[in-house]
RNA sequence: GUCCCGGUAGCUCAGCAGGAUAGAGCAGCGGUUUCCUAAACCGCAGGUCAGGGGUUCGAAUCCCUUCCGGGACACCA
């Protein structure tokens, strides 16, 4: 139930007979009309711009048009007042009496409360951490992952048909210096010996098991065997062990997959993908042989004027053209990401969205023409840049030195935190700004910490239902069952305030999932929790407005109904942001 | 040199597809408090929305431009 949604409806009807009534001339644009709260309580519960949108097509003023639409407004159920005001706002004050029914839909609805068919079923892939398979998870991969996460389910929530997937990039030469570090890691588990580990080549312990393994596998064999013989061998099942951790990683932080593809099958499996997508460019006249301009800025040492394949990326918008195979002859990362993307568009996808690190914003425009190009247009293609992480321990900066292997891992970072606060942490800033993670303060037991704010909101909730039952063992268990109290009685302004913040969340499921802003949930949350505890602190100073009323069972009924309301609406929110709602803190 | 992201209160950040008097939390100041089990509560103050121009009924929001910070600039991923 999305009350701006509905009203906007009526504010569009209205408009519609109005203009069947020939009092406006036309048939108005009505996309611009929106109905949303008013900044200012005082202006009432909605408001809407309509008559200022449409004044000048109408040939109208706006204030005389609001007053033709307010006219016909006041005729609508529930509305109590409709003024109009400023420059042509048109304001809508509702009944006190409207409100209990949104609680009464949250209560039947439950944890679908606020789910929306904005995406009308449409199918939409959300690629996101996409790590190399060259080691375990650290903690810059885990932004990205959850902003992928949350994304996903903001918009399985907001009605589209989402697929997670995860791209392997194990196609270019770090999954061959895999490879070689994990055949010293054989040679040292076969003979005992610590092994030197040259610079260039992982140094990572992670890698001990693998090789310990392959010893198990192959014994001896390939000890004196050359490298053609053994790397590919080796290289495929080291990926094999990395994506075992990563996935096992990403399980530690609540995250999974639908769909995993391979960079190597494209080029390598029974039929060569990335060939066939540049053959078919070719023929449309994107692709063509021809020589680069020498790249501006910092100059390169080794660069070569030659001949080369190029994708016409330019006549998408891109700056210069971009090659697709490399001096060797390989194919490049994007040449693969091409056919990976015209993959996705096969398989049924004209909505995509991938989650890159900001490092990579120089990558989006090309990859946009490409998606255009194999897709004749057809699919769209957003990508969502995430920015760094800076990890801090009570306000010190976590060292980390990536070149002496001592970065810090995803693992230990939830070992230390909890997944619940790393994911809600990740997803409490934009993901365009950058972000400080301060280990100490996401597990202070504080207002300050917003994690430990909006689970207690959710506990107190609980434990205001769990200790009613003392006061009235006879209380029914069903939150349902609560929708036939007295609601009319929640008449204090900080219920109605409740009542309407509980209003919005379908509203802002859908204008975070058009955003692709995740961030704005658990904003969202934090303010519900915020009125939450806001009420609660006031019953401390006025009695009468406690949750609990040992003397009067339906107003005690009516207020546990909101408490129900509110602990609903923040778990279907945490289940978005992929945290749990827990009954009782620690 | 080009492109991308950012610049909002002392600090950290929100600001909803252009809306009405720009918000929150910390810190600051002034009070209250041991309370429905709960890790406090209330109030006050705090702003040239980086600067300048433009678009229009209306701009923190859109466009142009300058400044500052970060990132990216064949054949790495």
């Amino acid at each position: 139930m999305n009350v701006y949604a509905i009203f906007a409806d009526h504010v569009r009807e209205a408009v519609a007979a109005l203009v069947a009534e020939g009092q406006i001339s036309g048939t108005p644009d009505l996309s611009r009309v929106v109905v949303e709260p008013p900044r200012d309580a005082s202006h009432g519960d909605l408001a809407t711009n309509a008559a200022m949108v449409l004044a000048k097509e109408a040939g109208a003023k706006p204030r005389d048009l609001a007053e033709r639409i307010a006219e016909r407004l006041k005729a609508l159920p529930f509305v109590a007042k409709v003024e109009v005001a400023g420059p042509g706002f048109i304001n809508i004050a509702l009944d006190a009496g409207f409100w209990p029914r949104v609680l009464i839909a949250v209560l039947g609805e439950g944890l679908d409360f606020g789910r929306s068919t904005l995406g009308g079923g449409e199918k939409v892939n959300v690629e996101y951490v996409s790590a190399n398979p060259t080691g375990p998870m650290h903690v810059g991969h885990c932004r990205g992952a959850v902003f992928g996460d949350a994304m996903a389910r903001l918009l399985a929530f907001a009605g589209y048909a989402v697929t997670k997937e995860y791209y392997i990039n194990d196609a270019g030469a770090q999954v061959d210096v895999l490879g070689r570090s994990a055949y010293l890691r054989y040679r040292e588990a076969v003979t005992g010996e610590p092994a030197e580990i040259p610079d260039g080549l992982y140094p990572g312990d992670y890698l001990v098991p693998v090789g310990q393994l392959l010893a198990q596998m192959h014994g001896p064999a390939f000890m004196a065997a050359p490298e053609s013989e053994w790397l590919p061998t080796f290289r495929s099942f080291a990926i094999g062990q990395m994506m075992e951790m990563i996935r096992a990683d990403l399980i530690a932080l609540g995250i999974e997959f639908d769909v995993f593809s391979s960079e190597r099958a494209l080029s390598q499996g029974p039929v060569d993908k990335v060939g066939a997508t540049i053959e078919a460019l070719r023929a449309t006249g994107e692709v063509y042989e021809g020589r680069l301009p020498p790249p501006k800025g910092a100059p390169i040492e080794d660069w070569e004027d030659r001949e080369q394949t190029l994708f016409r990326s330019t006549d998408f918008g891109d700056d210069v053209d971009r090659p697709l195979k490399k001096s060797d002859g390989s194919y490049t990362y994007f040449a693969g990401d091409i056919a990976y993307h015209k993959d996705k568009v096969e398989r049924g996808f004209l909505r995509m969205i991938d989650v890159w690190g900001a490092d990579h914003g120089g990558y989006v425009k090309r990859m946009q023409a490409a998606v255009k190009a194999v897709s004749g247009g057809k699919a769209s293609l957003d990508v969502e840049l995430i920015q760094l992480v800076r990890l801090f321990r009570n306000g010190e900066p976590v060292r980390m030195s990536k070149r002496a292997g001592s970065f810090v891992t995803l693992r230990e970072v939830v070992d230390e935190v909890g997944r619940d606060a790393v994911r809600f942490m990740m997803l409490f800033r934009k993901n365009d700004a950058p972000l400080d993670f301060d280990l100490a303060k996401v597990i202070e037991q504080s207002r300050e910490n917003p994690v430990f704010y909006v689970q207690y909101a959710h506990a107190r909730a609980k434990s205001i239902l769990r200790n009613a039952l003392e006061a009235f063992a006879d209380l029914p268990q069903e939150p349902a069952a609560f929708a036939a109290a007295e609601l009319a009685r929640l008449d204090d302004e900080g219920e109605q305030t409740l009542l309407k913040r509980l209003a919005a969340w379908p509203r802002l499921v859908e204008q975070a999932a058009s955003a692709r802003e995740p961030h704005r949930v658990s904003f969202y949350l934090h303010e519900v929790a915020s009125d939450f505890h806001g009420q609660w602190n006031r019953g401390k100073d006025l009695p009468y407005l406690r949750f609990i009323m040992e003397n009067d069972r339906q107003l005690t009924l009516a207020r546990l109904a909101l408490v129900h309301g509110v602990a609903t609406v923040l778990a279907s929110g945490l289940r978005v942001l992929g945290v749990e709602a827990v009954d009782e803190m620690k």
